[in-house]
DNA sequence: ATCAATCGTGAACAGATTGTGAAGTGGATG
DNA sequence: CATCCACTTCACAATCTGTTCACGATTGAT
């Protein structure tokens, strides 16, 4: 279910949002000011920010900065204002959508609908991840070594994409187990050793001298970086 | 041509609007009280509603209560008052703009062409869908393998429709089930297999080795690509 | 150079996921 | 009110994937 974040200073417009986003089957978290704002979005990672400009303190588009330098989720605007020059400066800074108060709650829902069709089925924006010959397609779950397509599991896919989110880095077989199994059972960790070996089989030219998924004796494995 | 059925107990207002919406190119229906209201809305079926709140016996907000009961009609409301409750109480009732008398009837135009325009703009999408020897006519809900007709349900064509936008793409179970069922009430992800199936059945030449809608183990359904 | 620890690999197993026909449900139609 | 059609649910079989195991190969330290 896609996570919400409300922020509005005024209360009573915060929880009508709520009750009618909630009721188009949206999971809805509130703030009420900036600084709440930004540790909710830091540590609950909605979906998707309804954020309204107007806020004491803190400033909208302040707020909308700072969770610019962190992460690109979908943030649609509310604000009194009218000025066509907020709304410019609203949309530069990464807005999706802008709606002026007052508002019908219903057409907030099918704004917050809108940008999430954008974004889930629209022209799939850069969801690619490339580094050394090697690039994925996430959307489409599609690897290619070069131009060759190679055909991964789910989980081949997920470790692949996390090892290449942060080439060179090396990773511990406890943390890959946690990002392909969502930290749940408890599994030897050569499990991950035998999905190693079928990655290398399905993308190396030479499974035996690996050129992109390496071993770093005693840790754990890397993607070649560079 | 859009049909509009203006609520307004004072005479001379409801027939300032009648005159200035016709001059805007709009079939104009008028009601003087809320009884007649409710009973023209359900036989008319107007494309949008022009609601006095300040109605003598049944309010404003009764018959949007009403309405709302049976369709989903858009309400531009007027009202009198100018209080920030009443913009929220006449809001979260499903009004979709907002007017104070005194208004000028140029403003009244300018929003009700407004909500037309935000509604009818709703999810622009292509008229024709093709993919790999698979053709959509979405107005006609005819679907086309090579030169074959095949006759599909509504759920079927959305849900191929759903996939063919995006050749390639790997949809899961629940993205497809909000698709096709409006994000709504759940229902088991098996649905979409029985679906799937049927679809299979129809448009495959051999439903057992499927050459369009493709299984991707573990995560979803995806139409091929390319 | 030796040795203990670590890693690679093929095969077998268990479990989860999917395909499918049939039965059940609900709303539309006449 | 009866009928039909589409959609959902159910149950079971077929299939695929992830995990484990065992053993040989490799690595890095003493």
């Amino acid at each position: 279910m896609k996570q919400i974040l409300v922020v509005d200073d005024e209360v009573r417009i915060a929880e009508l949002c709520r009750d009618y986003l909630e009721r188009a089957g949206y999971q809805v978290t509130l703030a009420y000011n900036g600084a709440d704002a930004l540790s909710l979005a830091r540590t609950r990672h909605p979906d998707l920010i309804v954020l309204d400009l107007g806020l004491p303190h803190m400033d909208g588009l302040e707020v909308t900065r700072a969770v610019r330098t962190q992460s690109n989720v979908p943030i649609v605007m509310l604000t009194a204002r009218v000025e066509e020059s907020d709304k410019l400066v609203g949309l530069e800074l990464g807005a999706d959508d802008y709606l002026t108060k007052p508002f019908s709650p219903r057409e907030l829902v099918a704004r917050v609908r809108a940008v999430f069709r954008r974004i889930d089925l629209g022209p799939a924006r850069a969801d690619v991840i490339r580094a050394a010959d090697v690039t994925l397609d996430v959307p489409r779950m599609q690897a290619k070594v070069g131009r060759r397509l190679v055909a991964l599991t789910s989980t081949e896919f997920e470790l692949l994409a996390m090892m290449m989110r942060q080439p060179g880095r090396v990773f511990t077989r406890g943390q890959l187990l946690d990002a392909v199994r969502g930290e749940q059972g408890e599994s030897f960790d050569r499990a991950i050793d035998a999905h190693v070996k079928n990655l290398r089989r399905k993308l190396e030219p030479d499974p035996r001298n690996p050129r992109y998924v390496l071993t770093v004796y005693g840790v754990g494995y890397k993607f070649v970086d560079a």
